[in-house]
RNA sequence: GCGGUAUUGGUGAAGUUGGUUAACACACCGGUUUGUGGUACCGGCACGCGUGGGUUCGAGUCCCACAUACCGCCCCA
């Protein structure tokens, strides 16, 4: 070994074989669910956008800009980032790419799967470098899309026949609403001042919703008596909540309407939502799922007055829960070699046997004994295996050793068909 | 950014009040069986205890710094 050993950068994780599956999985659910029954088309957009994109649509003020964000100046002395979060980069696509355009159906549905970073400190289920599956769309405005987002992301996690999902929502109105409540609240929460906690008195100049979901005990029975933001909701966005609970009523999904909810990032409005699993594997790290509906986004891209909804989903959290890892591919055949003489003529044969009946063939390359090979043999689960020495180089003539019950077959190396290998 | 715990071979780990061959097991390799497997038996397998300093006659065992992992806070997916 050299004398300096390297060290993954804090926060990541290499992705071995092993894990792949699970991968492989996701990503074939997400194709079946997502792209095939709900027509969303899959989006991939750049690792890292201009500082500028992040930093305006999250807000501020949010923690995610504040100290999260992994930023730098290229040789070019642009400032850029590496992005933090999903939506901010599609809605970016959107604009950029005149998806508003008439020739576009809408509402254009969009999803993606993509490494995020967030400098942070790691923890299970929180790691720098880790990944999103979202699904953004643009266009409506309808309660129906809502109801069938949600909908969706709930489809996905049956595929992976998670229990124990519980779905939480409320809506923070639209920018009246919400306005005429954070006022509310603002003028509440003022005559406790001096009680708050030191971030809540940050955050009640900053932003002051963000205090709602303060986990500190004495925040929360300060706002006991707060104002709820259900009752500061207009008229509009009290029927467009109700018509998506009803949606999901209709739906038969199980949700909970928390008013306590409030999302990170701060383009949200109306219907929020969150799924959270009671898993014990996960604790703090419980929401597996986010979103909500945003509205102003396109437009301040400069694109024109689009409605937009969408979610993310963390997929390190999601593989804690499902956490299964399925066998790599049945090997087909391993060819044994008696010593390293006869190697030439055992990978032409290799070679051979992929290129003709496609199969997975296993030889050694390390020179081990013939128990070794065998070994490797049963190990990797090899249906057939074929002993080569000098006699089989001489002969042509090819024993086929069925590994299941040890019996024995000679076939001419040019009569071989697949059939034997049946 | 703050607090706590941990870090010994490919893996799981044991390592006593600091004492000089780093236990045991799994895996792996070889042999018993010089061309035939999954069992059994025998043998091999850490010049090293996260990294760098320090204390000491002597440190895996004590002290400091750093790195990483995990847990909690903050925050979030």
């Amino acid at each position: 070994m050299s004398e300096k050993l390297f060290q993954k950068p804090k926060g990541t994780a290499d992705l071995l074989p092993s894990i792949q599956p699970v991968w492989q999985k996701i990503t074939a659910v997400a194709q079946e669910i997502f792209e095939h029954r709900y027509n969303f088309g899959r989006i991939d957009t750049p690792l890292f956008e201009n500082y500028d994109i992040f930093a305006r649509t999250s807000g501020d003020s949010s923690d995610v800009v504040s100290k999260e964000m992994y930023d730098f100046y290229d040789k070019g002395k642009r400032h850029m980032a590496l992005r933090p979060e999903g939506t901010a980069g599609v809605v970016r696509a959107y604009v950029e790419n005149k998806l508003y355009g008439p020739e576009y159906e809408k509402p254009v549905n969009l999803y993606y799967l993509e490494s995020m970073f967030r400098y942070e400190r790691p923890q299970a289920g929180r790691m720098r470098e880790f990944h999103q599956l979202g699904a953004e769309s643009f266009g409506s405005d309808s309660p129906f899309l809502d109801a069938q987002v949600i909908q969706m992301a709930i489809d996905f996690f049956k595929a992976f026949k998670l229990n124990n999902l519980l779905v939480k929502i409320n809506s923070l109105g639209n920018d009246a609403s919400r306005a005429a409540f954070r006022q509310a609240l603002v003028d509440y929460l003022s005559q406790y001042e001096e009680q708050l906690s030191r971030d809540s008195k940050i955050r009640l100049k900053t932003n002051p919703l963000r205090i709602l979901d303060s986990k500190d005990a004495n925040d929360q029975k300060l706002l006991v008596g707060a104002p709820k933001i259900l009752d500061y909701l207009d008229q509009d966005s009290k029927n467009r909540f109700k018509q998506v609970t009803d949606a999901l009523d209709a739906f038969g999904v199980n949700y909970e309407i928390d008013e306590k909810l409030v999302r990170g990032l701060d383009y949200y409005n109306n219907t929020i939502f969150e799924i959270e699993t009671q898993d014990p594997k996960l604790k703090s790290a419980a929401t597996i799922c986010g979103g909500g509906r945003y509205s102003g986004m396109v437009e301040e891209f400069g694109g024109p007055d689009t409605p937009a909804i969408g979610f993310g989903i963390g997929l390190e959290r999601l593989i804690t829960l499902i956490g299964e890892v399925k066998e790599r591919d049945q090997v087909d055949v391993y060819i044994v070699q008696t010593d390293s003489s006869v190697s030439a003529f055992a990978n032409l044969l290799a070679k051979h046997l992929r290129e003709v009946f496609h199969f997975s063939v296993l030889l050694d390359y390390t020179n081990r004994s013939m128990k070794s090979q065998f070994r490797s043999a049963d190990r990797t689960q090899a249906r057939y295996s074929i002993v080569i020495g000098d006699q089989e180089v001489q002969s042509k003539e090819l024993t086929l050793k069925k590994m299941t019950d040890g019996s024995q077959r000679k076939v001419l190396l040019d009569n071989l068909r697949i059939e034997d290998f049946s």
